[in-house]
DNA sequence: CCGCATACTTACATTTATGTTAGTATTATA
DNA sequence: TATAATACTAACATAAATGTAAGTATGCGG
């Protein structure tokens, strides 16, 4: 859990508040996050379509991470009420309209990036 | 320093390789380098300059990102052979290709984030 | 009765990011 | 001789992010 109060915390939340970009950054920059928006960009998935999309994830991290999405409002979660559970997550009107942006830091991504990683498994 | 190896750096450098959007995040992600690069984004400055701008930056820190956004490539670093020392900072192009990401970003954060944040000092 | 499915939770460990504090080199100025 | 300027560096402390490992609830199927 984070402190309540550290110079940590204030300076982010100054800079968060003050500062445009570095919100949405903060918003999406999570280690797994953009691989679960651009997954969901598709369409709707299930809690286990999406983790085994990830191979490498620390479940705890992607429950996690699911969880401060839903909170920041990027994705809805509709459990049905069923044995065994299922889960679905899409994105939400908000999460959809990351969508140009997304978009953007993928092309220049894509273009800058050192080119020896082309040859490694695709996650986007 | 940064371990040589372990789950977390190969994780990143997997999602980094193969998500265009995360290796983009990647390079400005850090507390403060967007707030440094909107400065920069209007010209050149010298490293008191930008300190200044920042006050609640620790000066480790604030070098510390500045070396990676050089070692990066998005800006330039000359020493002027003066003494007392003289740094200026600028983008490079490839700093300044990132505007249009920077941009939407600084719009849709300013359109999202909550209101009460209004009110804080701006920093970009 | 046991094993299985799914979608998590929990406690702890490890790694990483950021902040704190004091210091440095060199020349100029008073 | 002392102080000041600038642009850092270094050692350590603190906070935060991520990963590891084991576990859970419920109903279904064999």
């Amino acid at each position: 859990m984070r402190k309540a109060s550290s110079k940590n915390l204030e300076n982010e939340m100054l800079i968060n508040a003050s500062c445009g970009m570095a919100y949405t950054i903060a918003l999406i920059g999570g280690r797994w996050k953009l691989p679960i928006l651009g997954r969901l960009a598709a369409g709707t998935l299930r809690y286990n379509e999406i983790r085994k999309s990830l191979p490498m994830v620390s479940e705890r991290i992607l429950i996690l991470q699911l969880r401060e999405l839903e909170r920041d409002g990027l994705i809805y979660r509709k459990v049905y009420p069923e044995v065994p559970p299922k889960t679905e997550y899409r994105l939400t009107p908000l999460g959809v309209s990351l969508r140009p942006i997304l978009k953007l830091l993928s092309n220049w991504g894509a273009t800058n990036r050192p080119l020896a990683a082309e040859s490694v498994m695709a996650l986007s």
